[in-house]
DNA sequence: TTGTATGCGTTATCAG
DNA sequence: CTGATAACGCATACAA
């Protein structure tokens, strides 16, 4: 189509010039930049994105390697994409499927200079393969790592769910059931691994049984709500994996006349704007400051800075559930 | 890092042979290609896509805008990505969030040459606005649209909801609730315009109140089958969303010890393999096709050529669950 | 304040 | 069968 030679050429100048005119860069007089803005206006001229990646080296893109659309992916590329954009980087979504192929091709890119850097969540290939593309533009991970050449932003969520767990049984209560999201993510195990300690170290009986997997929609925390009315022997607490569930259950046992905290106490997980909204007792995990530190990784690597990283920690946000 | 300079220079030859080799192009002497290969190998040589693309005029990509993570997203993507690869194409996911400034940075890129060509899920901004893109690639979209710029691949789900109510009405059904899916979606009007009409045309009763929307998942489906137990007045027959939904109800049904079709017929939407797993009664939409026309249609614009469509339309897949 | 010249990494045409 | 050379569209150092 048009490009900044034929602009140029209408507009009586140099490519330089309207280069200059187009990225506001270097000095222009006044009139000669409004003479080539008409031109590039009346053409509705756009540069070749391909020519200036090319020449500068680099795409400002980010890739966002995951294997599927999941809750937290949504969640994290909203907030990752945000600050990306604040520091003029773009993000892409790199689907693999769970195929280690397609994760292959993924990282491929980095080397054939279409994106700049990587951002996984959660890796199909083993870490050693992985690594060996790290020399060519900075990998960071969402997974636990020990690499020296992949930063991650891990979080251990034994530590959170400890937190939920200590709080209710200070508050009294000794028959506590957690439920669990995505079955074999490490998260959970993670969280699993801090209810069998917190268990043993208390003394209390881990009801397993009791228990349940794969809970996500709020509509599963209204299933959970008629559980707990049928069940026999009721717990007296309930830790749930994300807020989301946990208003489920809240609004179910309002309609049903349950009192929460009276008759059960109820915490949820991630401190979302929802937890608030029912005054619900949380934990809170900082995901969005995890994006941030995430891309702030990414682009001290990529710009030698060293913009500083956020804290992160979870914390127990107490309020009317409990 | 190592361009084809490099590669030319340490192997001997000129850029043109390495190009050769690289793709397989034109003739080269044996001895030299090994020659040449072998130095690729060994300094794990891979082309800049940027150059490539300028050079070429075209990123052999397609990009796929959608206002967020759906399901039909989901399942569309993976139809779409596989014959897309089948014919030398990359597919790149736009996410909107449904913010037109979004969806216009999406059809930027048509104009800066990041893609070749757009497949629109869902629109956010007016067919006026988007039509401008069209004169700088091809564009195809899932809705409805009558635009001589914009192709479509739209099937109106009226013709396939009709499809399901007659077939039930015919297994001598009359009180028949069906269920929905995104209340707000084109597909959900059409589908309960359908219905109306059903009513309307047959002298039977609309009982609005006994129909559900936004149901999605098997776990809802689950739900149903308590909801129809516990209903003093039962429908004798159900048509879901989808076959996810009625599957649910199928297997919560088989717990409860309801007998379908005995007790209540059950018809779902979609045909998927999970249907006939279930053996049951379903509305054939061929996503997968249309999926495949939609890659066809942008081909056959970007080429010149003019590969022969799927014919379109829903069927009656009758099983054991009517 | 503006223009000239050069290079980014690749492919394709044309000669040899 | 191979090499020199000219694009592709842009940004920038340097000169003017």
């Amino acid at each position: 189509m048009s490009n900044i030679n034929e602009i140029a050429k209408l507009a009586g100048v140099s490519r330089a010039t309207v280069s200059r005119v187009i990225n506001s860069k270097g000095y222009v007089k006044e009139e000669t930049r409004q003479k080539v803005q008409k031109v590039v206006d009346d053409l509705d001229y756009t540069p070749n994105q391909n020519a200036i990646y090319l020449k500068n080296g680099e795409t400002k893109t980010i890739g966002l390697v995951s294997p599927d659309f999941s809750d937290i992916l949504s969640h994290f590329l909203s907030s990752f994409a945000t600050i990306a954009k604040k520091y003029g980087y773009q993000v892409t979504l790199l689907l693999t499927d769970y195929h280690q192929e397609s994760e292959i091709e993924a990282f491929q890119k980095l080397k054939q200079k279409q994106i700049d850097g990587i951002f996984q969540i959660v890796r199909s290939n083993e870490w050693e393969v992985i690594e060996k593309y790290s020399k060519y533009g900075p990998i960071v991970t969402w997974q636990r790592v020990t690499s020296p050449k992949i930063e991650s932003v891990f979080m251990d969520h034994y530590e959170g769910f400890k937190l939920g767990l200590d709080h209710l049984y200070e508050k009294g209560h000794r028959e506590i059931v957690p439920f669990f999201g995505i079955e074999k993510s490490l998260n959970t195990v993670a969280r699993y691994k801090a209810w069998q300690d917190f268990c043993q170290e208390k003394g209390v009986a881990l009801q397993a049984e009791k228990s349940r997997y794969n809970l996500h929609t709020s509509t599963e925390g209204r299933e959970l709500a008629r559980w707990w009315e049928a069940e026999k022997e009721k717990p007296t607490a309930l830790l749930f994996p994300t807020d989301n569930v946990a208003v489920g259950f809240l609004a179910e046992a309002r309609e049903r006349g349950i009192s929460v905290p009276k008759d059960v106490a109820v915490v949820g997980f991630d401190n979302s704007s929802i937890a608030e909204l029912f005054n619900l007792t949380t934990i809170d995990y900082p995901m969005h400051l995890q994006a941030e530190n995430a891309f702030f990784k990414l682009y001290n690597q990529l710009k030698h800075k060293n913009l500083p990283l956020h804290p992160l920690s979870f914390k127990l946000i107490t309020r009317g559930t409990t």
